[in-house]
DNA sequence: ACATGTAATGTTATATTGTTACATCATTAA
DNA sequence: TTAATGATGTAACAATATAACATTACATGT
């Protein structure tokens, strides 16, 4: 999987262009007169790009935002501070907090498989 | 605050009684017998509650759990492990990461407001 | 060139999740 | 009594996400 499709591409370059995070049906709404038509077309490029690891998916406000980093692995490691004011959102990583969930999955005997770190405050901006 | 009104006490007590989150929809359903008609009325219920601190949402799933605690002061410090196979769900504490959480946010001038922490992966029964 | 398999696409419809708006009722405090 | 508050009921609606299915594009082997 070495190029994006179309759609992707499309969806992709949308995100990467936006400080802050975007819901699905904005996506399509910016992206309609590029071509993009249905929902099903929004999500499936979302889908795949979370996959490749090129989009991250804000789960507490259903919106998504462009990997920050060069090649994100995976979502492993990664959370987010989210500012509750003006949206802006800081993507960071931190192999410690990562370590400290790991251990505590082990003690319950779980196997970790990936997480959702949202934090939501205010940012330095709006303080 | 001390007594929950009818329809909270209803939401209430089936999610405490379920041993997995529930959805808006299904509690819902499973309300209607009791006389809850509308999801505006589960969706009010809920929302008492997780300001009461006695529910938590899940924010990856879109479902809520009764918190395990006595009284949970907040959500905060609060986070789960929930498992992909039987969607049975753990809800631990622990201040430690909380702690650095609130550290990396100082780090960028932000303030913390509370967070959500979702791990996925399997339970020691699916394992 | 042609068949075949696979992934991506387009399109329509539908399901699921969550909110708005507004009228009513009960409680209580001035 | 009146005003304020908060909970309720009801209907309509908005926002988010998926299902189903026909079609197209393209790589690969023959």
């Amino acid at each position: 999987m070495l190029e994006l499709s179309f759609n992707q591409e499309t969806v992709h370059k949308l995100l990467q262009a936006s400080d802050k995070p975007l819901k699905a049906y904005n996506i399509l709404f910016e992206t309609q007169k590029l071509g993009i038509k249905s929902p099903t077309q929004v999500y499936r490029a979302l889908d795949k790009l979370i996959e490749l690891g090129k989009v991250h998916k804000i789960e507490s406000k259903n919106a998504f935002v462009a990997c920050s980093k060069i090649n994100c692995s995976n979502q492993n490691s990664t959370f987010f501070l989210i500012c509750d004011n003006c949206e802006n959102i800081i993507e960071l990583e931190d192999q410690e907090i990562t370590d400290q969930l790991n251990k505590t999955c082990e003690r319950f005997g779980s196997t970790y498989k990936n997480h959702t770190i949202e934090i939501s405050g205010t940012c330095s901006s709006c303080n």
